[in-house]
DNA sequence: CGCGCACCTTGACCGGAATCAAGGACGGCG
DNA sequence: CGCCGTCCTTGATTCCGGTCAAGGTGCGCG
């Protein structure tokens, strides 16, 4: 279920952390090797099934997180139950908010996730003694906005199939960050429940609105979570650009 | 048209701008006189009136600026006409986003809006120089960010009826940031078009549930832009809280 | 004061998405 | 292999909000 995509954050070499084994690139793409290492000696790793809520039990919370492969849906929900997924993190993003408690915004594993986490201490006093590192923040929450406020657009004011193209639309830019090809195939990170949460609709809408695409052949259905579009110009235009 | 507000981004006290004659809070809480004495010199203040276009017409995209009173719509709009008010902005917040270009947000006078700008690379060489004013920005953007999806639950999951209830908390909020009383009044600072393009809805849809919250008794309307709340609380439940 | 226009309200009707209700497909496990 | 549970699809119906169409209201301006 990993999801490759390009690091939009910055253009850097990434660099190894001891303590993951793997590349943070993201935020951490700042950090100078000699930081990196220190950084290392408190991070751990930590391998998550779906559904296992990353919020609440003292990740976000006390700590930060690289997520080094995997979907994070953010989600809000009203007493009654009501609820709306407000985004969705790949990796390299960085989890978590530095200098800001929570807003009731809840963070759930989509699909199986990797993170690396680090103490908040840890972290915020790097900052302190790094411009770069906050420099690299302020990209991030900037690019996070600007998802947010797109989405509004979607929420607001797309019709139930224009919904369903822009949410494919979306995954499959994050499976192809780079990709100039007007076929692709890919995994879908969610089940139709929680992609009828984030497009405000309901499960059978998102469902309904699947089948019409396929009748019209402007997407492959295979296994209900993979999906092939054999001309995204044509799904495109049926999210109303 | 002018609403009070307080200060959410810092409790510095606020220092004067010189070409402004005005408080510059917000993001230039962070700088001292004499660095403030420096941005004066470029800086230059404004006054327009409710429909004034703040982007693409030089201001934003070449320039920075602090609104000193009034409020600002942040909206994008689709091929076919369909629009989406994304934010407001209210004094004293920033508007401009620093390393970044826009990203197909337009921002709008809604009222009266007096602002006070910089030019682009000024601002840039002196977040250069202090790390507190990028924090101080990577504050207001985080605010921005919990604001956007607050509103995405709105969009993606309220009624109609909570829709246009959350509406007038959100105004209510604006002005009267830090009231604990239970009854309010206050002027609406925009159309029941753009209250419309706001929370997803049509004009006509908007009217309506605001003659429904007269007829129950929950807000007086005067003059289709005074409104007063007798009892918040009871407009809080209508909310979907 | 009253004319005219922009903005708002109200009504009648329609349609798209939600709701309610079965039934089907896939995957895990015995 | 076949059972079962979860997830997904499909259909019938309802209802909220959109659309279309008149009026009404308040305000600026002559």
């Amino acid at each position: 279920m990993d999801i490759p995509r390009k690091d939009v954050h910055n253009s850097d070499t990434p660099l190894l952390c001891q303590a993951c084994e793997s590349r943070h690139r993201g935020v951490c793409g700042a950090l100078t090797s000699d930081q990196l290492l220190r950084l290392s000696k408190h991070s751990t790793r930590r391998s998550v099934e779906p559904g296992t809520e990353l919020v609440g039990e003292s990740l976000q919370a006390k700590s930060y997180s690289n997520i080094i492969s995997g979907v994070v849906k953010l989600s809000k929900m009203m007493a009654d139950g009501r609820q709306q997924i407000v985004g969705l993190q790949f990796a390299p993003d960085f989890l978590g908010r530095p200098f800001r408690a929570e807003n009731g915004v809840s963070a759930e594993a989509a699909t199986d996730v990797k993170v690396c986490s680090f103490p908040r201490n840890v972290i915020e006093r790097m900052i302190g003694e790094m411009p770069e590192l906050e420099h690299k923040l302020l990209e991030q929450t900037l690019t996070e906005l600007d998802e947010a406020r797109d989405w509004m657009l979607t929420l607001g004011r797309k019709t139930a199939a224009e919904k369903v193209a822009s949410f494919l639309l979306l995954i499959s830019t994050h499976a192809f960050p780079d990709n100039e090809a007007e076929s692709v195939a890919f995994d879908l990170p969610m089940s139709r429940v929680d992609i009828a949460d984030f497009l405000g609709l309901t499960m059978e809408t998102v469902s309904r609105q699947l089948t019409k695409l396929r009748k019209d052949n402007v997407i492959h259905i295979v296994n209900n979570r993979h999906v092939s579009v054999p001309d995204l110009t044509r799904l495109s235009d049926r999210a109303g650009y």
